[in-house]
DNA sequence: CCCACTTTGTGCATCGGTTCACAAAGGGAC
DNA sequence: GTCCCTTTGTGAACCGATGCACAAAGTGGG
């Protein structure tokens, strides 16, 4: 039978159950490695450290790929999402800025693993220009635009200083690129249909402080309600 | 006047508002430094990335502290928002696995500068304990429990393979960690209480990849509809 | 001192996302 | 074929977050 496309295929997936998929499909092939042929939502929701009733809702707007009293099958499962997240054909990367973290990335063997290919190093510093990093070339900046179309790059990855990165990213966006990975702690501005995401080591941390001060105010009787401004500044 | 204290303040801080905090800061310091003494909740929305409703609400749970007509006194809100956010104190922080990546941490410098200071580096290899980076022994991880007591370290810093990771975070919440930052692709189990946020590469690039492949599909008129199974595998 | 102007702080409607709970679907035993 | 058991898919209630819109508060000018 011609398994029928939900209503809820095409219109929209929620932002939410997105961001949730990579984690499914994680889970499931660390399942489908150990052999698995099925799984029921119950157990993949622990794997993945979700709710069951969320997962099934966002397996849902995929369509209805599982069977009741049995579950789902895993590697049926695994080409689903893949194909929904676009993990079937193969991303060109490019990783802008080849420094500490740049360098890292570069190496990063993950990367590769999911449909995911590091096509160009570029820096703007002479003396990285040249280096030879993870079998890649490190190219000048210079040849941006030129390396993004004869690569076929279509996701670029922000790893320069936070002061270049506006710059870096305007340069990219000209070159007609939609998708970037930006790690420099700035807001960066781009036109609609741009998508930018971001990962902040700085706001991570300051999330965890928080909540870490939180957790020992708790235990010392709560904060020192009286000091407000130590030394009261006029306003 | 002694400004009274909001019912809003400890009473809980929305999780949204908390995460925005820093980036709120960030801007804030940037127009400290440009020597701005005050700055309207537009202003600083925008430099932000934020709506300006969004921003007074999420300020307003910390207290009263603009001034109608006027806006904010910037230095006034740095403070407030760093001592909300327990960046008046310092934080010691462990990277555990001191590998690619690791290593890319401990020389960031960025780290630093507000509040946090990398106070230990701890790897299981041999071949890399006793490295000196940054200005860091890199030591055993059988001293892990050591370590975090000398130090003072409240927050560690999760850098190892996914492999080891689940391991290394059962060990470090036995020796009274709360806080962790992981690295590894794993969904870790830790007990209540302990917060884990994550930074997971492979998956933000899998969102970005989603996006791309519809805006493409889009202009391409559409997915192929038909194939749903290239090869019918029999469930 | 009053008035016009600016900008905050928030009540309220709305929205997206989560969770519960259950009817419907399918499998397997006999 | 019938019955029982398991598990999906989803309606509906709930919850937190967002954004509009405006009254209240404060400033500065005359
Ligand atoms: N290293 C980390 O662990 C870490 C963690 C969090 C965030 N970050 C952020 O990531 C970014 C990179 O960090 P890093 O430690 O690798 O810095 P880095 O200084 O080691 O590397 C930056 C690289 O970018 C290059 N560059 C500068 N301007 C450029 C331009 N216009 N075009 C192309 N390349 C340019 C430099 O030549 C250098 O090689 C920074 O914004 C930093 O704040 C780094
Ligand atoms: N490098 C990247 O750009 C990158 C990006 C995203 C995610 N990650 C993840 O970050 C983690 C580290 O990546 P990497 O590239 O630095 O890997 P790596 O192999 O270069 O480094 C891992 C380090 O951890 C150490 N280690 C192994 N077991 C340990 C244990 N039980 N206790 C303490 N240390 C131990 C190893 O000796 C090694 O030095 C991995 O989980 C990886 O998937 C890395």
């Amino acid at each position: 039978m011609i398994r029928r496309l939900s209503q809820a295929r095409e219109r929209g997936i929620p932002e939410a159950t997105v961001a949730r998929l990579p984690l499914y499909l994680r889970a499931l092939n660390g399942m489908a490695e150990r052999g698995l042929a099925t799984v029921s939502s119950e157990d993949l929701a622990v794997a993945a450290g979700v709710n069951s009733a969320k997962l099934r809702k966002d397996l849902s707007h995929l369509g209805s790929y599982g069977t009741r009293g049995v579950g789902y099958d895993v590697e049926y499962l695994i080409y689903q999402i893949s194909r929904e997240l676009g993990l079937t054909q193969d991303w060109a990367v490019a990783i802008v800025g080849v420094g500490n973290l740049g360098r890292a990335l570069a190496n990063y063997g993950g990367f590769v693993s999911r449909g995911f290919r590091v096509a160009a190093l570029l820096d703007a510093d002479p003396e990285v220009v040249g280096d030879r990093i993870a079998g890649l070339n490190v190219e000048h900046i210079d040849e941006l635009e030129t390396v993004i179309r004869r690569r076929g790059v279509s996701i670029v990855v922000l790893a320069t200083p936070a002061a270049a990165a506006q710059q870096v990213a305007d340069r990219v966006v000209a070159a007609g690129i939609t998708s970037i990975l930006n790690f420099a702690p700035v807001v960066l501005s781009v036109p609609e249909g741009v998508d930018i995401r971001k990962v902040d080591l700085s706001i991570e941390l300051q999330i965890l402080a928080f909540h870490e001060q939180r957790k020992t105010d708790r235990m010392t009787g709560g904060p020192a309600m009286a000091e407000e401004w130590p030394e009261a500044v006029d306003l």
